[in-house]
DNA sequence: TAATACTGAGAACAGTGATCGCAGTATTGA
DNA sequence: TCAATACTGCGATCACTGTTCTCAGTATTA
């Protein structure tokens, strides 16, 4: 009865009996990529998609078994976007900071991938980014137990970044630029500093760039990670 | 004709002229905080929240003007959960240290606050929250520009970690849990690896508590930040 | 008292993810 | 060679979503 939760991945793309798919998975993800580049991931739905590859949305049914597989699909497809054969210095902190600076591109590329619902089932080129940002860990004598934790801090680190490197793209800046938020109205008096906060332009000194601050953040945290017990 | 995007916060709860209304946006909010917390942010629909209101869907309406406002006025109200009456040491770092680990066991309480579409508009609470973040900075000789980005990345390493203590939570433990992942499959040999990583059985060492991680990271960071330029 | 501005809520609409069942087609085994 | 089998495509449809329309009822204001 109680089918097990299986992913996409361990389902077999097509059986072998009957007449030729006249899609691919591959293409259901292209499409729904295109769409979510477009429109954000609310324009992924099964009818958009089936109607981008002119069909119905019940076919689509024949090549996944639910909408999150559609995501999931994305998701990795987009990871494989990761240039992966920049050699590697031996150095893991300066290796794995190069890795997140390129997976950071990819989300902001790609800025529907902060909105997926709790962090995807990992794919084929999930699997090799892991591999990759393990034997980056490689040189270290860390125990095996935490060294998928501190790429998963990384890998968090990107998306935190990300997230606030593209609020900040789609913010008009200028200090004249609206402020539509609650935070301008009644701050003087009961809430002080934040009125001191925000009277301070944006884009000073160690606010403007937010990449290299990125990297900053991001090496400072492997150093003391890597070097410490 | 283009209304501006004004959030809930700016709209008067109620008029002045006609009946009293039956009910009130926090009783909505009550409403829809019980859903969350019992099946998740998918159990707060209109309809859901309506019934457990005793009311139809159309009437909830009379208080906000679409369901994301709810989802404002839940987080908004689940922020107002964080204590800020604790006595200040008068260490920016001890003192955000302790609010952070304060503000993480609200998202251990409400695991809802993580599937949150992109950062809720800042309300009433959010600002003192604000408010006494920027308190806690106060002895510091930061630029007024990056403080309020300081806040944002703690806020962001408290999400970060609340995830993954709540993944973990939700994860069977043990050496024979059941991986229904792709990560299972097919790792030996082009994943050697993720093999070796996985092998080593959860629960050692550093991976063990990750409060632990999170207080000692976000220190780290925060010593790093305050103390340099 | 009349005008006004509000509240409650049933009905309905467009859009969503997903399922069912059936016609058509390629592969398999006897 | 030829049924049996297992698949594909897809129209019709279901349950559900957020939201709007409309209108009767009610409190406040002039």
């Amino acid at each position: 009865m109680a089918e097990g939760p299986t992913s996409v991945w361990s389902r077999p793309e097509r059986g072998a009996r009957g007449p030729a798919p006249e899609r691919s998975r591959e293409q259901l993800t292209a499409a729904a990529i295109e769409l979510a580049d477009e429109g954000g991931l609310a324009a992924v739905s099964m009818r958009q998609v089936a109607r981008r590859l002119g069909t119905g949305p019940a076919s689509l049914y024949r090549y996944i078994s639910a909408r999150d597989d559609l995501l999931d699909l994305m998701a990795d497809a987009v990871t494989g976007e990761i240039d992966l054969d920049a050699p590697m210095s031996g150095d893991p902190v300066e290796d794995l900071a190069a890795l997140a600076g390129r997976a950071k591109e990819v989300h902001l590329r790609h800025p529907w991938l902060l909105d997926l619902p709790t962090e995807p089932t990992v794919g084929p080129r999930g699997m090799d980014y892991l591999e990759h940002a393990l034997r980056a860990l490689e040189p270290t004598s860390l125990p095996q137990a935490s060294r998928l934790e501190i790429i998963g801090l990384v890998n968090g680190l990107v998306t935190l970044f990300a997230r606030t490197e593209l609020q900040r793209r789609n913010t008009p800046d200028g200090p004249g630029r609206a402020r539509t938020s609650y935070l301008a109205t009644a701050t003087e008096e009961r809430h002080p500093l934040i009125a001191a906060a925000l009277a301070a332009s944006p884009g000073t000194e160690a606010s403007q760039d937010t990449h290299v601050l990125f990297e900053r953040m991001v090496r400072r945290v492997l150093t003391g990670l890597v070097e410490l017990p």
